[in-house]
DNA sequence: TAGAAGCAGATTTTT
DNA sequence: TCTGCTTCTA
């Protein structure tokens, strides 16, 4: 027990020693969350909770691993029973895998990651945007709505047929046995929700529930954990209000600000304490922060110190930007800090260019994190693919994409045709292709046929090894497809070969370490992996604010805090989740921090002249920028001035998420714009 | 069928 | 400006 209340302060304490009852633990940026849970998971089990009685649900499979990682060293006794501590959606997929015949569906389904629902989509040529298509299926997904309801919703045009693209997207998906990542807690959520029983039964079973980052849950996930606690209302979850950044994807903030409306008798705990900044840098992110209304109301308080002055830097143009950041790295460098503890974040990804430039100019060797991912790279999916077909040959969709994998001479025009065959049959290709393959006399060349047929029989081939052995399969499929030696010949030959490589190994690991599992197994545990983020011990990091949500470096620079790029403004956008993510990057910085804008950047194509971020001023950074005052109003006939559209009249304001448009005459046309773009004369 | 040229579209993305 | 995808041509 002294092990586990070892450095733990008062609130910290408070939150692991209450085992019953609903609590709402509020961890601000580097208040110690990941340890009070961990902690907590610890006490349960010293309290004789039976471990196998305790689910912690995480986002990400990076702090699934560490949680289990630092909650088992906190553990003294022997475990029969290691408490579940997964994502989500593995919890989903563990939940499927035993329940999903309450749907009459078989449990050997195969996951499918967003661009393999994107190609789907695409494969389906509607004249709808793919990304409009595919969020909004998503939503329909998350709000359980069905096909046919969205179907019988839809008023506008484009809407009725992105319904109708979600009905045969989901009808795809159901004939090729594949869930995607939305089913994972639609279906279990559908199912808890008609048998009663088994819900029960599910929640008896987790007595004890605990939830990281609460903020970032959906309306789904929510609903979810109302089913996962019927039986009880023993849940436990942490969060930071502040830090939610993922609202565009369907976080709810709601979920987190109305948690003690939603379970009775909530005990809040704030952790407030911080042991990650200077408190330089922690007044800069409360003060930024506090320009928030949609809050919790919480405050950052320093234990390491003043520290050093926020420095500022504003430059003409993003390369004297990226030169000057540069320099100051090599000189930290110079000095003897650590490179990795060293990183750029952007608001958005396209601004990482200039600053890559500037840094292989200095020659200052760079990780770039969350750029392409692992499991992404062009060669890997192939490979999966191939595993996939082996797996089920049915799934149509990737039997498409390695059908001329090496080249074999099977174009599109004899692709095209068999496709068309089998969708006239509403079989799937494989099928067409082995029980009906008289049916391509004729069509396609005797030359592509030939082809064709050698190909089935090879994977047929394959199909057969795998009864025998799975680890063998990886030197099969390579001695009959040759995938190295295609890509050996392709750019980037190195690099995609040792992916190759490093991909057979993981493979094998796989079946060494669960050779009681399948090759389906294998496919929907990769599809839930992203990229373990391995960085590089040499170089610096740059990343999207995104992406380094979690981190901590001691030095750390912002760039392109400008108006329109950091705050994002435009359609949608949602300003104080904008100030959320100024608030997640300011609080990354231990040591140092560094803030930066440009008065000209490029952007698509054209130089854009740019105004420095409130954020900079409301942070208290550089009190000369843009200041929004919180009281500044306009009324109608005010006169204001446009960097581009020169002075104008106010003729009606707006309110769009606490922001003001303001529609303009100037000089008879009349433009709706946001008042953050106009100074007021 | 395979490469070359032409063209739209370009926030953030835990799973 | 740059990328990835479609269309064009040998």
């Amino acid at each position: 027990m002294e092990k586990i209340f070892a450095n733990l302060n008062e609130s910290q304490l408070q939150a692991v020693k209450q085992i019953d009852g609903a609590m709402l633990i509020l961890a601000g940026a580097g208040s110690g969350k990941t340890k009070t849970i961990t902690s907590r998971v610890a006490y349960l089990i010293a309290n004789g909770i039976p471990p196998s009685s305790i689910l912690t649900l995480t986002f990400t499979n990076k702090a699934a691993t560490e949680m289990r990682h630092r909650a088992l060293s906190l553990i003294e006794q022997e475990l029969n029973y290691m408490p579940l501590l997964c994502t989500f959606h593995k919890f989903g997929l563990l939940f499927l895998k035993f329940h999903i015949q309450k749907l009459n569906r078989s449990n050997s389904f195969v996951i499918i990651d967003s661009n393999d629902k994107k190609r789907i989509l695409k494969s389906f040529e509607s004249d709808v945007p793919i990304s409009l298509t595919n969020n909004e299926i998503s939503k329909y997904k998350n709000n359980l709505i069905s096909p046919q309801e969205a179907i019988a919703k839809a008023q506008l045009k484009d809407y009725k047929k992105i319904a109708n693209l979600y009905q045969k997207y989901e009808e795809y998906l159901t004939r090729n046995n594949l869930v995607d990542f939305d089913d994972l807690l639609v279906l279990p959520y559908k199912i808890l929700d008609s048998d009663k029983n088994l819900c029960h039964q599910i929640s008896e079973k987790y007595r004890y529930i605990l939830v990281d980052e609460y903020q970032d849950t959906n309306d789904l996930q929510f609903k979810l954990l109302q089913k996962l606690t019927t039986a009880h209302n023993n849940i436990c979850v942490v969060g930071d209000d502040d830090q939610s950044i993922y609202g565009w994807r369907g976080a709810n903030i709601k979920n987190i600000l109305e948690f003690e409306h939603e379970f009775p008798n909530t005990k809040v705990i704030k952790l407030e304490l911080n042991y990650r900044s200077t408190n330089k840098i922690l007044k800069a992110a409360n003060d930024l922060i506090s320009y928030n209304r949609n809050r919790l109301g919480k405050n950052l308080i320093g234990t390491i110190g003043e520290g050093k002055d926020i420095t500022y830097i504003h430059s003409d143009n993003e390369n004297i930007e990226a030169h000057t950041i540069s320099k100051n790295i090599q000189e930290l460098i110079s000095k003897g800090v650590d490179p990795k503890d060293i990183a750029i974040l952007y608001r958005i990804n396209a601004l990482s260019r200039s600053i890559e430039e500037g840094l292989n100019k200095a020659s200052i060797p760079y990780k770039m994190v969350g750029g392409v991912k692992f499991y992404d790279r062009l060669e890997i999916k192939d490979i999966i693919s191939y595993l996939r077909v082996i797996a089920n040959a049915h799934d149509d969709f990737s039997l498409k994409r390695i059908i001329n994998k090496p080249k074999r001479g099977l174009g599109k025009a004899t692709l095209d045709k068999v496709t068309q065959l089998a969708n006239e049959k509403s079989i799937s290709i494989f099928e067409l292709l082995t029980k009906h393959n008289e049916s391509l006399d004729g069509l396609i060349t005797k030359k592509a046929h030939q082809t064709i047929n050698l190909f089935i029989e090879q994977i047929l081939q394959l199909q057969e090894s795998i009864n025998e052995s799975t680890y063998e399969l990886i030197d099969n499929l390579e001695d009959m497809f040759k995938i190295k030696e295609y890509y050996s010949l392709l750019p980037d030959s190195l690099e995609r070969v040792s992916n190759i490589d490093e991909f057979y190994g993981l493979f094998r690991d796989f079946v060494i370490q669960n050779p009681d599992l399948s090759l389906d197994d294998f496919l929907n545990e990769i599809a839930l992996q992203s990229e373990q983020d391995q960085i590089d011990d040499q170089s610096i990091s740059i990343m999207s604010i995104h992406a380094s949500k979690g981190l901590e470096f001691e030095y750390l620079f912002v760039i392109g805090l400008e108006e329109g790029f950091f705050p994002l403004l435009g359609d949608g956008v949602n300003l104080e989740e904008e100030r959320r993510l100024g608030y997640v990057a300011i609080t990354r910085a231990k040591k140092e921090l560094t803030l930066s804008s440009s008065s000209t950047r490029y952007y698509k194509g054209k130089r854009a002249e740019l105004l420095k971020s409130r954020f900079l001023s409301e942070s208290g950074v550089n009190k000369g920028s843009l200041k929004i005052d919180k009281s500044t109003s306009y009324k109608k006939g005010d006169l204001v001035k446009h960097k581009i559209f020169g002075i104008g009249r106010v003729l009606e304001i707006s309110k769009v998420k606490r922001e003001f448009k303001l529609k303009i005459n100037f000089g008879g046309n009349t433009k709706d714009i946001l008042a953050s773009f106009v100074e007021k004369i």
